[in-house]
DNA sequence: ATAGTAAGTGCAACTAAGTTGCGTTTATTA
DNA sequence: TAATAAACGCAACTTAGTTGCACTTACTAT
């Protein structure tokens, strides 16, 4: 079953135009298959120990799934990043939840941020980024 | 009138039964005077050259700081830690706004988050954190 | 006022996460 | 199938924060 999202990948990273590495197909697909935002690290260890990516390379696709829309950089205050394919969540703004305990990161794909007042005179907003923290399902 | 920031600051921290510390009270005394969120490296530069604290004491003191919610962390992206003060702001859950031209952080104190739907079934929320990225008045 | 002591500080060395420059490999194209 | 620009890998680096341990200092009790 791993093996559709790694064709699924391949077809995503063919409308982009660019090219069809099996590194990028080997990232896309393991953010296919996965249910939470994961990190760098993690992305590593679905890969397997030999059949690594250089760390720098594995950088390099994140960046890029991310450039294209692919894929989404979740951030949450442990200096780490996340990633999440875009294809379940869509492009629009969404929320994300960070378990204080197991440390498992979400997108809650239909909470959308909200304020309650307007920016300050002459502030412009480009982007909101609402993240709530708590104990997941699991660990509560 | 920085002065006044150290006596208050001094203040601040003898509430607390904690020692009074002049590291403790410099720092207190810099992010009072301090309208916005800054970084660790901000607040060094802001001690001058050769008075500068270590870099482990200032971490443990802004840790220190936090946890006697005298001043709060923010989060924003870039891996970076900054700190402001709770004496404007309060304890309440508030929003933070990141300019993404000139890097800076301000609290944004009665600016609530919000979101649109309950957590998925079994979630509890302990902490929300509201960022908005975009321009802030100088930058626009 | 001063000695004792626990809290706070400084130093050196370390870790984790991400970046840069540059030479080598590879997916596409012509 | 050769040419070539885009990817990749390696080594070395940077930035932000952490740990362990010895030294110093603010408070306390005399």
């Amino acid at each position: 079953m791993i093996a559709n999202f790694y064709e699924q990948a391949e077809e995503m990273i063919r409308h982009t135009g660019d090219r069809i590495t099996s590194g990028r197909v080997r990232v896309l697909g393991i953010l296919l298959a996965e249910k939470q935002a994961i990190s760098h690290h993690e992305i590593e260890e679905r890969m397997g120990d030999n059949r690594a990516l250089n760390r720098v390379t594995l950088y390099r696709i994140l960046e890029w799934l991310n450039k294209k829309s692919l894929a989404h950089k979740v951030i949450s205050g442990d200096r780490k990043w996340r990633f999440r394919t875009n294809i379940y969540t869509g492009l629009h703004q969404h929320a994300h939840f960070k378990c204080s305990r197991c440390t498992t990161v979400i997108c809650l794909s239909d909470v959308k941020a909200q304020y309650s007042r307007p920016l300050p005179p002459g502030y412009q907003s480009q982007e909101v980024e609402l993240t709530v923290k708590g104990l997941c399902a699991e660990c509560a």
